[in-house]
DNA sequence: TATGCGATATTCT
DNA sequence: GAATATCGCATAG
């Protein structure tokens, strides 16, 4: 028997109910755990291994002041996509967690590739493995999301949702969140330990 | 390896 | 006008 590669088919989608409600908690839940993108016949998919919680009432996430045309998917019940743009450049894909009507949610950081890894290298213009989707801009654009994806329900049979995991993490990491000015010294960063494909500038931010 | 900068849409002040 | 949950390329060490 070859050996075989992860197959998304495979892959059982969280059930709404398995998803701590709690931003944090989630963050945490979500390491290890599978993104499945459907583009027309071709699956897409990759192991969590980075993740970022905006809490309520976090000054640095995006509900902060409220609901807007741009954030009204972030008070979703939990387990929805939040899709933005920002910089003129970049994506950023969220799973949306607490109470429908609280704002919060979970940036995804970074993915292990597993299935069409070749399309993403087409999507990303590089071969590199360990570039894919390493960073959320690169991992959205590596999956082909975009803000028509936003609002949509990761927990049902469509074009982007969440899977169980096809490999337990090791240990979790923790530390503080990247990219932000606000909040700095909340610890809300989560990733595998010692992953090759967890961003941040640091070795210490990878756990090395 | 580290730091700096331009790109550039959208929101905030 | 300034800031932003970023990236890729340039340059320096």
């Amino acid at each position: 028997m070859p050996k075989t590669a992860p197959i998304a088919q495979d892959v059982l989608r969280l059930s709404r109910d398995s998803l701590p409600t709690d931003t944090a908690e989630l963050a945490r839940y979500l390491v290890g755990k599978t993104i499945v993108r459907k583009i027309g016949r071709s699956r897409l998919s990759g192991r969590i291994v980075e993740t970022e919680a905006y809490p309520p009432g976090d000054a640095s996430g995006h509900a902060y002041r409220g609901r807007t045309v741009r954030t009204k998917s972030l008070f979703l019940e939990r387990g929805f996509a939040y899709v933005y743009f920002i910089y003129g450049t970049s994506y950023m894909l969220n799973v949306t967690a607490e109470e429908p009507g609280v704002g919060a949610g979970v940036l995804l950081r970074a993915i292990e590739p597993l299935d069409g890894i070749n399309i993403m290298e087409g999507l990303r213009k590089t071969t590199k493995i360990t570039d894919l989707a390493r960073g959320p801009g690169r991992l959205a654009a590596a999956l082909k999301i975009d803000q028509r994806l936003d609002g949509i329900d990761l927990c049902a049979d469509g074009s982007l949702w969440l899977g169980a995991a096809v490999r337990e993490p090791g240990a979790i990491g923790k530390s503080v969140r990247i990219g932000i000015s606000r909040e700095v010294d909340r610890r809300l960063r989560f990733f595998e330990t010692g992953s090759q494909f967890v961003s941040g500038p640091s070795k210490a931010l990878r756990g090395i």
